[in-house]
DNA sequence: CCGGCATCTGGGAGCGCTCCCACTGGAAGC
DNA sequence: GCTTCCAGTGGGAGCGCTCCCAGATGCCGG
C-alpha cells in the first residue's frame, strides 16, 4: 500500500530486453537449465536484481501444470478439532520440509461442507501438487476422493479401512502396549481405557494396544470407554468409569487431553493419583507436562511426522514412490503413574 | 492414483462445445455474468457436470490477476512459536471467513531465513491477494516489505511503531488493567507483572495496563519481569520476582502460558494459590481452564481475531477501506485468584 | 575443405482462462 | 417505417511463462 507507485510487475520480455537477450534465454537462466552462455547467464541475473523481477506464479503454473503448493487437509465436522495442539506440531514440521522444496503450504479446514467441495475442487483441479490428508474418520468421502484424484496423496495416520499406497504414521497400539504394560508392571490389576473415537484408527489402534496388553498378562480388558479425544470426554468418560468400575486402580487414556479431563474428574472424586489410580496418555503436547500431577505418557514424534508427510509427498511429486512409514513412539513416565 | 485413467481435465473449449456454444458464452455461465441466455447456460451448467468440469486455477489466475488465495504469515525466528494454540485458533477462525469468500488459505511460518524470503517473493509477486501478518516484533522487516508490497495487508496484532493502516487486535491494555485492578481490589499491594516480550505490541501494551491500574490505586508498579509469552520463561519469571520481592501477593502474567508456569514455580516454592498469591493471566485459551487451580484470566477471542483479520482482507481485497478493529476482552475469574 | 556434432540462441506455439469488441436480431421508440 | 437500443453471441487477443524446434555458430575429424 503506501503511496507506492503501483506500477505493474516486470515480466520476463521486459528482463530479457535489459539483458539484451531473448526470453528464451533469460527463462533457462532463471531456471539454471544449460544452454546459456556465461555471459548471459550474469546479464540476465543483473537484470534480475535491477528490475526487481520475481517470476509470475500463475504464469508459471500455467505452463507447467505444477502449481508450486502443497495442501494440508484438516477433515471433521467440527473446525474446533483443528484447535488440538497436535495440528499445530504437524504443521510446523510440515512446513520445514515443504519450505526446503520450495512449496507452499494451503491449509484446509475441511468442517463446513463448503469447505469439503472446496477441497474436492482443490483435489480435482490440481490446484496443488500434492495433498496432505489428516483426521479422517471412518467412510469419509474425502479418502475415496483422493484416491480418485490425480494428484499425489500421502494420508497423516492410516484411516479406518485398507490400506493407503502412501501414509506416514505412528506406533499407536505399541505405544499404547507399552503404557498399559507400564501400569500393569507397577501392580496395577484393574486398568481401564479411556479410549479415543473408534471411528479413526488411531483410536482403534492405540485401543488394540491396551486390550493386547491386557490379554498378555492374562487380564480380562475391560470394555473400552469412548471419547472423542478432547478435555471434555476425558473428563465424561472418567466419571462413567469410576461409576461402572468402582475398583480400578489405573487408566490408559488415548490421549493426554483424555487423560487432563481423567486427572480432573480424579481431583474432584478425592481420588489421589498415581496412589489411587494411576493415568497414563499418549501424545506427550504441552498439555502433558502442564498437567498436574505431571502425566506419564506415550510421546509420539508429532512434528516429525509432519515433516515426514510433506518430505513424502514431495518424494511423490517428484516421481517417486515412497514406502509407508511408521514412527515410533517412546514412553515417558512421570508423575501420574 | 489407483488405476485412474490419468486422461486430461476437460477444458472449458471442451464444456463449450459440449454444450454447443462459444467458449465466450461458457465463461459467462460459469461466472453468473450476464448476458447468457437461460438456455445456454443450462446447456452449459449441464456439460460442466457430464464432463465433471472443474476451471483451471492457474489459468484464472493469470487472466484475472487474482490467486484466489489469501495468505497468513506467522513471524518469528523460532517455528516453536507457532505451537502455541493461540494461532491455532485464529487460524479456524480465518479459515472459516475466508471459506465464505472462497479463497484459500496459504499459511506460511516465516521461521528461517528461507521462510523469510519467500515470504517476500509471495508479497512482490501478488503469489496471494491479500496477506495477514502476525507475531511481527519490532523493526520486523516484514513489516516494511508488506507496506511496500502492492498487496492489501492486515496486520494481526499491532506492531509496534506507528499504526497501520488496516490491523485488528484487541484490547490489550484495558484487558490487563482489569485484571490488574481485580487483583488490587481483592486487597492485594504487591502486586507484581510477568509482563511478556516488550519488542511485541501486544506485550507492551499489556504492561501498560498494569502500570496504568497500579497507579490508579496509588501504588508504584514493579519493574517488569519480561519473559517470551512461554510457559518456561513464567515458571523462570516468577523464581526471579519471588527472590526479588519475597512479600508479592499477586501476580499479573501477560498470557496464560506464563501464568501457567508460574503456578508451577509457586507450586514448587509452597507458595499456596490464591491463599498466598493471586495469579491471574491472559488469553483464556485451554491452558486457562486446565491449571490448578484454574486462571483467573483474560478471555480474548481469538477465533474471532482471526475471523475479523479474514474479514477485513476480504473488504480490502474487495476494493473497500475498512477501519482498524479493536475487539474487546472479557475478564473471567476462576480459583487462581 | 566440408560434413557432422555440440553448444547457443531466439521465434513461436501453446498452457486455459477472461474480457474486449464487433456483430446479430428482435423489441422498443419516434 | 426507420433508427435506437440492448440482450445475446462468438472471435480473438492477451495474461506471463515454458519448451519445442529450427537456425546459427564454432570446432572437430576425415
Amino acid at each position: 500500500m503506501a503511496a507506492g507507485p503501483s506500477r505493474r510487475q516486470p515480466t520476463l520480455d521486459e528482463v530479457a530486453e535489459h539483458a539484451g537477450v531473448s526470453r528464451s534465454v533469460a527463462s533457462r537462466a532463471l531456471n539454471n537449465a544449460p544452454h546459456v552462455s556465461r555471459a548471459k547467464r550474469e546479464a540476465v541475473q543483473r537484470a534480475v536484481r535491477r528490475l526487481g523481477y520475481v517470476p509470475h506464479p500463475a504464469a508459471r503454473a500455467l505452463a507447467t501444470r505444477q502449481t508450486g503448493a502443497a495442501a494440508l487437509v484438516v477433515s471433521g465436522e467440527d473446525p474446533s478439532i483443528f484447535a488440538d495442539p497436535f495440528f499445530a506440531e504437524v504443521i510446523v514440521g510440515a512446513s520445514a520440509a515443504l519450505d526446503e522444496a520450495d512449496l507452499h503450504l494451503m491449509l484446509c479446514l475441511a468442517a463446513s461442507d463448503r469447505g469439503r467441495k472446496r477441497v474436492e475442487e482443490l483435489l480435482r483441479c490440481r490446484g496443488a501438487d500434492g495433498v496432505m490428508l489428516m483426521a479422517l474418520r471412518e467412510d469419509d468421502p474425502l479418502a475415496r476422493l483422493a484416491e480418485e484424484a490425480d494428484v499425489p496423496v500421502v494420508f497423516g495416520g492410516r484411516p479406518v479401512g485398507p490400506a493407503p499406497r502412501h501414509y506416514v504414521d505412528v506406533d499407536n497400539t505399541g505405544g499404547a502396549r507399552d503404557a498399559t504394560e507400564y501400569l500393569l508392571a507397577q501392580g496395577r490389576r484393574r486398568v481401564a481405557t479411556l479410549c479415543g473415537r473408534l471411528d479413526t484408527e488411531a483410536g482403534r489402534a492405540r485401543y488394540r494396544g491396551y486390550r493386547d496388553a491386557m490379554l498378555g498378562a492374562g487380564l480380562e480388558p475391560l470394555p473400552p470407554q469412548e471419547g472423542d479425544f478432547t478435555e471434555p470426554s476425558g473428563a465424561g468418560g472418567m466419571a462413567a468409569l469410576l461409576s461402572r468400575h468402582a475398583d480400578i486402580d489405573g487408566v490408559f487414556a488415548a490421549n493426554d487431553n483424555m487423560a487432563a479431563g481423567a486427572l480432573r474428574t480424579l481431583r474432584t472424586a478425592g481420588r489421589s493419583v498415581p496412589d489411587d489410580i494411576a493415568v497414563a496418555g499418549f501424545d506427550d503436547l504441552a498439555v502433558a507436562r502442564l498437567a498436574d500431577p505431571p502425566l506419564t505418557t506415550v510421546h509420539q514424534p508429532v512434528r516429525a511426522l509432519g515433516r515426514e508427510m510433506a518430505r513424502m509427498l514431495v518424494a511423490l511429486v517428484d516421481g517417486q514412490d515412497p514406502t509407508p512409514l511408521i514412527l515410533p513412539t517412546r514412553f515417558v513416565v512421570r508423575a501420574s503413574s
